[in-house]
DNA sequence: TTCGATGCAAATAGTTTGCATTCTA
DNA sequence: TAGAATGCAAACTATTTGCATCGAA
């Protein structure tokens, strides 16, 4: 708890920095974030942070959200046709998402190395494997 | 032209065959979809359609489209964070989107065979390698 | 002449924005 | 006390749905 709370107050100091102000809502949702598990959409952010401070509105947490990712404290990725889902950026991976049962799984950065180098070599591109998810069918579904 | 006439007749005549019916506005965005491009979205293809038929509705697409999906005539593709894009299922490839500028590079699937086999090797994941676009930077804009 | 397809309006999901008010620095 | 952040309502984008009507088979 004492861990997450210096790591809150170090986003916060953050914030500052760059002329924004520390308020409460931030301070619960960067809570939230340090403390519960990865994809949350934004709307289940909210209803975690209304659990503490009910007021804090739906569009304020897209505010702060967007101002954390800004500070490239979160990124969002989007996993199939739902919304989009906020985590840290210290815990990056790639996500593969079943197109049938929407079970999602995490892979490292490295498991997209050998197609980030192909990209790279043969046009160019250079792939974020984070942003996105990669579709397909799960063991179970795939049957 | 009539190449492409006699293909659209095809897929009327697959429609009939599995209860339904061939429609004018059927007929005029199956047209589109052979004359013109991929990446079309269901705006930018009503528009086309409503240039012969300005009666056909934008619902009207979305349902056609549906349907012509169902049948494995079209798919549809997410690039990035804006609308889907519908193209022809026989024209079958991956994309590369620019975060930055939005450009859109298509990649043949054999470019996804690494990843797709790493996928099924480890995680016994089957990936779909056309459903999603892969985000990153261009050559251009990674500069 | 039946039942699928359509036009239209309205609902929906996810997200963004304008504006008056509140609160941090 | 200046200006950033917020709450709220409303706009917005992409898509879906209900329903009366129309039209293909």
């Amino acid at each position: 708890m004492t861990e997450s709370t210096d790591r809150v107050e170090k986003v916060l100091d953050l914030l500052r920095e760059s002329g924004g102000r520390a308020t409460t809502s931030r301070r619960i949702l960067l809570r939230c974030l340090f403390d519960e598990g990865p994809h949350r959409t934004a709307e289940e952010l909210a209803e975690v942070v209304q659990r503490v401070a009910p007021d804090v509105h739906l569009s304020t947490i897209y505010r702060n959200l967007d101002e954390l990712e800004r500070l490239g404290v979160v990124v969002h990725a989007h996993l199939g046709h739902g919304p989009a889902t906020y985590h840290l950026a210290s815990e990056t991976h790639g996500h593969l998402v079943c197109e049938v049962c929407g079970g999602t799984l995490e892979a490292p950065e490295a498991f997209f190395s050998e197609l980030t180098d192909a990209a790279a070599r043969e046009y160019h591109f250079v792939i974020d494997p984070r942003h996105f998810a990669v579709l397909g069918r799960c063991a179970v579904c795939a049957g």
